[in-house]
DNA sequence: GCAAGGTC
């Protein structure tokens, strides 16, 4: 018997099905399935791995954080422990009965070495099969690619493998090392340890540095000249100097205005917006983002719905749809999608449909489009919000462009010149079903040059230059993406975990003053693993190993020396580094001002039953404490409640929707807001019995409830909402903004 | 209780 292994359980079923000369017989072992055929009138098992099957990790006598010195984790011996145990048995077990293996994991660095590990089990389990190995190596998970490379299998390559155990050792070994190290210099134990690593170090540093800007920014004031004036309509207008820098300039050009303008000149100019590209993972992603769900999230989903087989699969490069995909046959699923029907008939009507592409083509995996229709009732939310949005992206990447129409209207009054314009879609196009972002159109009314208009109202406005915006958890996947950092597969994650470890919390990405003080400490002391200088190095060592101009050693023990030495350097600068970071740590840990005395208000921990409380740290001349919440994350936000005048703190805690509170109990704001939590409750439980009994009539009724419970649950912060008056004037239906 | 990389 030929075993036949593959990456994952899709792939392991689908070469079953391209290879078979006969039927497929489905089989499992444990729980894990494979599939049985005959190809060449061999007797083939097709079995699917799930990723890597092994994990390197250090000996047991390594574990003890306190008492194993870091530094000896540089040069100590690393093992492979098996991370998937049912797979490992069941490859172990089907080895047992093979008589040839064939690897067909994904044609990459990862994929030739997860394919190693598990021919390290087969020979464990039946040495004879050592010389009876071959490779197929496929691009496309297609019926042509796959029988072309079973026709001409290849060596698997031990090099390209060992390049992979290259970045999996040195992973380990700094990440290990520096994440103990500092832990232990800043005396942070168990689940508050401090995390160092090649790619998150360089993200947090990234967040960290731009908050940095931020603070050094020096806002500079200028001044800004804006009128409503109308003609029939109403419409604004703003002063065609745009951003005065001289305030007496501006206050003359202000005064200079009069209660009339003139038409000076209108220009239109149509423009073409083209459709968007196929969705790859950072598109997709980036496009969940600004929906309002986290990369990781969007992440879980999205392999959900793949295995459910709503989508294709999630990790894509690609851009560009292969030419064997069918357009017409996933249309024709996706008309019985909810609100898409009718615009799906539309694409289905017209002669040819032409897709649009993108810059990146790959052969591995399509870009993500959906595969099956669902009905939005059988999904979550959440869900539903995902799986729309891979059919709305897919159905305008086969749509006409849109074409809009601006119209830019010069004016002056009393000698100043102003302007104005608008924006309306002339062509709806692809805006019609991808309307993710969409601006609504900007009317201007009828103007002719020469006309004069009525100036209702001028305003004078001071404002201030702003700093570098804060990176959006998007923004953030794509810049990882651009220096190189992580893989589409484990950016979402990488960022996920920064939050986890309490380096930064909010969206758009703010960091804690632990993050930024571990960001600065790192880029002071060990700068090798701070920047994204560290990965490009490590990717050309990995060529290098694999085209066997070197070898996994030469690479390790290189990386190796240069962890001694900024290990040394850590070592001496233990005290500074640790003072940066409790700084950190302490800054975080403060609440506000004490009522009784003054003093700062800090979080702390009780020696007795080390639950956490609010303290004064002015103990013990002041006794004032505060009971905190005992579970999530706190993060002060260095305001007041203006009803009790203690503290505000925003509290993350899994699965809930983070919530902002004064940390003292008694305050008459926190009394209402649990009555409303209580009396949201009880809503929810009649509205879900009442649901119960209708349970007809799905969609009307559902869409409705959940948008009240919506709107109950959701307090907004005030401090939050004033904090962002913009947009404000989009409101207005006829003012135009430019 | 370490990292990052696959996949569920």
């Amino acid at each position: 018997m030929r075993l036949i292994i593959s990456e994952k359980a899709n792939a392991a079923k689908k070469i079953a099905q391209f290879l078979a000369e006969d039927s497929v017989r489905d089989g499992k072992h444990r729980s894990v399935p494979h599939h049985t055929f005959t190809w060449k009138g061999e007797e083939c098992v097709s079995v699917g791995l799930k990723g890597h099957v092994l994990n390197p990790e250090y000996p047991e006598e390594y574990s003890n954080w306190q008492k194993v010195e870091p530094s000896s984790l540089i040069d100590a011996e690393i093992l492979k422990s098996v991370s998937e145990k049912g797979v490992a048995e069941a490859i172990r077990a089907l080895s047992k009965k093979a008589d040839s293996v064939v690897i067909a994991t994904d044609f990459d660095r990862e994929g030739e070495l997860i394919g190693v590990e598990a021919l390290s089990l087969s020979f464990e389990a039946n040495p004879a099969l050592m010389d009876h190995v071959e490779r197929a190596r496929f691009s496309a998970l297609t019926k042509g690619e796959v029988t072309r490379a079973f026709e001409e299998l290849v060596e698997v390559s031990r090099e390209l493998a060992a390049a992979g155990e290259a970045r999996q050792d040195i992973d380990l070994i700094w990440g290990a090392t520096l994440t103990r190290w500092v832990s232990r210099a800043t005396k942070r134990y168990g689940s508050a340890f401090l995390s160092v690593g090649r790619v998150q170090s360089p993200t947090l540093v990234l967040i960290s540095e731009r908050e940095r800007e931020r603070r050094a920014f020096n806002p500079e004031p200028y001044w800004e000249i804006e009128a409503n004036l109308r003609n029939g309509e109403a419409f604004g207008a703003r002063h065609a100097a745009g951003r005065f820098k001289d305030e007496a300039v501006a206050r003359t050009a202000y005064e200079n205005m009069t209660d009339v303008a003139t038409v000076t000149e209108v220009k239109e100019k149509s423009a073409t917006r083209p459709a968007p590209t196929p969705f790859n993972t950072t598109g997709f992603l980036t496009a969940a983002a600004n929906i309002g769900i986290s990369p990781s999230r969007a992440a879980r989903l999205a392999e959900d719905l793949y295995t459910d087989g709503y989508i294709s699969y999630p990790r894509t490069d690609n851009t560009v749809y292969p030419k064997s995909l069918d357009m017409r046959e996933v249309l024709g699923q996706l008309k019985r999608v909810e609100g898409v029907g009718e615009y799906v008939d539309g694409l289905l009507a017209k002669g040819e449909l032409t897709p649009t592409r993108g810059k990146k083509e790959t052969t591995d995996h399509p870009p993500i489009y959906p595969t099956g229709h669902v009905s939005k009732n059988a999904l979550r939310d959440d869900q539903w919000k995902i799986y729309q949005l891979v059919v709305r992206r897919f159905l305008a990447t086969l749509s006409e462009p849109a074409k809009t129409l601006r119209t830019t209207v010069r004016l002056e009054s009393g000698g100043e010149p102003l302007v104005s314009g608008g924006t309306v879609v002339t062509h709806e196009g692809w805006l019609g079903v991808y309307h993710y972002g969409r601006r609504a159109d900007e009317e201007m009314p009828k103007l002719e040059e020469g006309q004069p208009v009525r100036v209702e109202e001028k305003e004078f406005l001071a404002k201030e230059t702003q700093p570098p915006s804060r990176y959006g958890q998007g923004r953030l996947l794509r810049v990882m993406e651009d220096l190189g950092l992580g893989t589409k597969a484990t950016r979402p994650s990488i960022i996920q975990n920064l939050y986890d470890r309490g380096y930064v919390h909010d969206d758009p990405v703010v960091p804690t003053e632990t993050g930024m003080a571990v960001a600065r400490a790192l880029k002071d002391f060990a700068s090798e693993i701070a920047t994204h200088e560290m990965t490009a190095e490590l990717e050309r060592s990995m060529d290098e190993i694999s085209e066997g101009k070197t070898s996994k050693d030469a690479v390790v023990d290189e990386s190796r020396d240069v962890l001694r030495k900024v290990y040394e350097h850590l070592q001496s600068s233990e005290t500074e580094f640790a003072d940066i970071v409790w700084d950190g740590i302490r800054e975080d840990s403060i609440l506000g001002p004490c009522k009784k005395c003054g003093k700062n208000l800090t979080i702390r921990k009780a020696k007795k039953s080390g639950k956490r409380f609010a303290g004064c740290e002015g103990y013990p001349d002041c006794d004032q404490t505060y009971s905190l919440p005992p579970r999530g994350e706190i993060i002060p936000l260095g305001t007041l409640c203006d009803a009790c005048g203690s503290p505000e703190i925003k509290v993350v805690s899994f699965g809930r929707r983070p919530w902002i509170t004064c940390i003292d109990m008694s305050c008459p704001k926190q009394q209402e807001r649990r009555q409303a939590i209580a009396e949201a409750r009880a809503a929810k439980e009649k509205e879900a019995a009442a649901k119960a009994a209708e349970d007809g009539d799905a969609e009307g009724g559902d869409g409705a409830s959940k948008k009240t419970r919506a709107k109950t649950t959701r307090k907004k912060p005030a401090a939050k909402a004033a904090a962002k008056p913009k947009g404000a004037a989009a409101k207005e239906p006829v003012k135009s903004t430019t």
